[in-house]
DNA sequence: GTAGGGTTAG
């Protein structure tokens, strides 16, 4: 150490006495000269390294003033003792370009751990081009074969997305190690090229290289990439054998990954055995487990999960809660979401982008437009993504002009909208019948330079179809620059059952089952044109042509979530406990209704049968008797809320008004499309969906 | 020097 205290002191003089400030400050003692040489570029060079040396910067006044300006020194370098201390100070919004250029004046002295500690750097803050001027003058330099800094260059370059300079890199490099090759796997597996960080590994292995738990980690996360690709799929079970092989499958980030590959498959008993099977579990096993029964829709499961991962004293983090909340939504858990935002309130957590968006996301799913809301205005931070939650919410309620004051307000907030913005608006447009303010976003959508995706497309042959323009629809498919999907004409063909246009619904049904010829949905709607039609002679023709292709028609469903559990029901099914209560409930209730004006709907029937008996069938719906069990056991007066998992039948829309009314009580029901809150004798969608 | 987990539509 120098004898500075003194001059230090007067430098710093009403300033924080930081270790930068120090650090600055023997730069400019050990050389006198270049004080006077240097003063304005160090000054500069400070006020770029930290912000404690911002706040010394004034203080470096002209060299006179300085107690040290009078003297002389014929001493030409500068030796900087602690150059780790330098770099560290390196501020965000600095260009670090002094510390090359002092390299360059010979006033530093070079050394690999100061490439080192700017490129760490660099990557931290994702500075590309200050890693590119770095690399370039690390190439000059007689370090220039230092296996440890190329890598950590081939790093910067991963983790900054530039896969093609890495790998020009990662060719030049005329040595490598284990970590080169492990970090070239890592970039393209966390850069969405997991097919190329697969395709390393057999090489990697030729040439004598041994991974390690890196290698495996990165390499597993890239076969996950592959859910859907039997082929591929097996590259995640052979990598298993190899960690199996090498006792890496306990490793905690090998096995987290492991289990994760495996949530990601759906194949949710491997998940477990893995994760049972860890030495030692730390939060990100959990989190990876509870993300995959969250993404499967096995929201009973992922909670479970949660409580048992605080009862074992695990920290759940921003990980955990989104994956919860996302299980929530998916499944209208609405009450047990409620229990654990309320634990994220107590434990003091605040609302951060990623965990916001999927509290909101479960907020407006759920049927509470008004808590998404305020949860909207609570966020530290809204993007795009909390401002397309908010868009989806007015969408699935029904609430088109809502949404679209919604978007004007998110255009003046200055977020710039994405093609997920233009969906749910061009959905919200769809459901609420703005066919004109719908065809002009879909327009608006090039001025933002978003190409419409086929999503774009199917939503905009619902929103003609469903406003009754048909054939316009018909045209707007025949004129799209991309090829229409089954997708497409599946929305041309419900707005066909939507209006009973039979001659349309039949071609758009034909189209449909050339592309997906396993779909049983359009071949459901056919039917159902022909049976409210009372041609019972051609639905009967698709229903033996549905089972003869061996196309099977998912069971209708309907939850109701009654203290903290799901109830499941199925039309005329008498699996229930109570079905019998649940029965004669609803026998009641139909009583009470048909005498103010309910008519049952005999058309939604779709076999024939005599109108008693196609009476009695449509009595047992499945949201009928989710309504029934729902009164018989709910707080009374409370809200009920149903999930359907195919849209809400006629006769039940309207028989679920004619309850609101006589029960007094609001009624949500949320199908695939849409919510529908039913209160006083009527529903939010005004019978529009 | 290199690793694993979370959001919005349909």
């Amino acid at each position: 150490m120098m004898d500075g205290a003194t001059p230090k002191q007067q430098v710093v003089n009403g300033f924080p006495k930081s270790t930068a400030c120090i650090n600055i400050y023997y730069i400019i003692y050990n050389n006198r000269k270049m004080v006077m040489k240097l003063n304005c570029r160090v000054v500069y060079a400070c006020s770029q390294f930290s912000t404690s040396a911002v706040a010394i910067a004034p203080a470096l006044l002209p060299h006179k003033q300085m107690p040290w300006a009078s003297s002389s020194s014929s001493s030409s370098s500068c030796i900087i003792q602690d150059k780790d201390l330098l770099c560290r100070s390196l501020h965000p919004s600095g260009t670090g370009l002094h510390v090359l250029d002092l390299l360059d004046r010979g006033s530093l002295e070079p050394h690999p751990t100061l490439y080192h500690l700017l490129l760490k750097k660099c990557t931290r803050l994702r500075k590309l081009k200050l890693g590119k001027i770095v690399h370039a003058h690390f190439l000059d330099s007689i370090f220039r074969h230092d296996l440890v800094i190329l890598n950590t260059i081939l790093n910067l370059y991963g983790k900054c997305g530039c896969l093609d300079d890495a790998r020009k890199l990662f060719d030049e490099m005329p040595l490598k190690d284990m970590v080169t090759w492990t970090t070239l796997i890592t970039a393209y597996s966390q850069r969405d090229r997991p097919f190329h960080a697969l395709l390393l590994f057999p090489h990697m292995l030729s040439l004598g290289f041994f991974p390690n738990q890196f290698t495996l980690s990165s390499l597993l996360k890239a076969s996950a990439a592959f859910t859907n690709t039997p082929h591929i799929h097996s590259h995640g079970t052979q990598l298993h054998a190899f960690c199996f092989k090498c006792g890496f499958q306990s490793n905690v980030y090998v096995g987290s990954s492991l289990l994760d590959m495996y949530a990601r498959c759906g194949c949710m008993d491997e998940a477990h055995l893995v994760f049972d099977a860890l030495h030692t579990k730390n939060d990100v096993s959990w989190n990876a487990l509870i993300a995959g029964y969250a993404r499967k829709g096995q929201a009973d499961h992922a909670l479970w999960l949660f409580w048992k991962m605080l009862r074992q004293e695990f920290q759940p983090s921003h990980f955990t809660f989104s994956s919860i909340f996302g299980a929530c939504a998916s499944t209208g858990c609405l009450e047990q979401g409620k229990w654990v935002h309320a634990h994220v309130i107590k434990s003091g957590g605040e609302i951060v982008a990623f965990m916001g968006n999927t509290l909101l996301h479960m907020y407006a799913k759920s049927g509470s437009i008004e808590d998404a809301k305020r949860i909207f205005d609570r966020l530290v931070q809204r993007d795009v993504v909390s401002w397309n939650s908010m868009l989806t919410a007015y969408a699935q309620h029904g609430l088109g002009k809502e949404a679209v004051q919604w978007f004007q307000e998110m255009l003046r907030t200055g977020v710039v909208p994405n093609d997920i913005t233009f969906l749910c608006l061009l959905t919200a447009c769809s459901r609420a019948g703005l066919l004109d303010q719908g065809q002009y976003f879909f327009k608006l959508m090039r001025d933002y330079n978003i190409e419409p995706q086929i999503s774009h497309y199917v939503t905009m042959v619902d929103l003609l179809g469903r406003a009754g323009h048909l054939h316009e629809a018909k045209r707007f498919i025949g004129e799209m620059p991309i090829k229409p999907t089954a997708a497409v004409w599946g929305a041309l063909l419900g707005a066909c059952r939507m209006h009973k246009n039979m001659e349309l619904g039949t071609y758009a049904a034909e189209r449909v089952f050339e592309l997906d010829p396993h779909d049983s949905g359009p071949l459901v709607l056919l039917s159902n044109i022909y049976a409210s039609a009372g041609r019972w002679s051609d639905a009967a023709k698709v229903r033996k042509m549905m089972k003869e292709s061996g196309v099977k028609k998912e069971p209708a469903c309907s939850w109701v979530e009654i203290e903290n559990t799901l109830h499941v029901f199925v039309a005329n099914d008498d699996a229930h406990p109570q079905i019998e209560e649940i029965r004669k409930m609803w026998e009641e209730i139909s009583v009470r209704i048909k005498q103010i004006g309910y008519v049952p709907d005999t058309s939604h029937v779709l076999f024939y049968m005599d109108q008693q008996e196609r009476e009695v069938k449509l009595q047992y719906h499945s949201e009928k008797l989710a309504l029934a069990f729902a009164l018989l056991n709910a707080p009374p007066g409370s809200t009920i809320r149903i999930k359907k998992n195919i849209r809400v039948c006629g006769d039940c829309h309207s028989a679920i008004k004619f309850v609101s009314q006589v029960m007094r009580r609001e009624i949500i029901v949320r199908d695939t499309n849409r919510f529908h809150h039913f209160y006083d004798g009527s529903c939010s969608c005004g019978d529009y969906w």
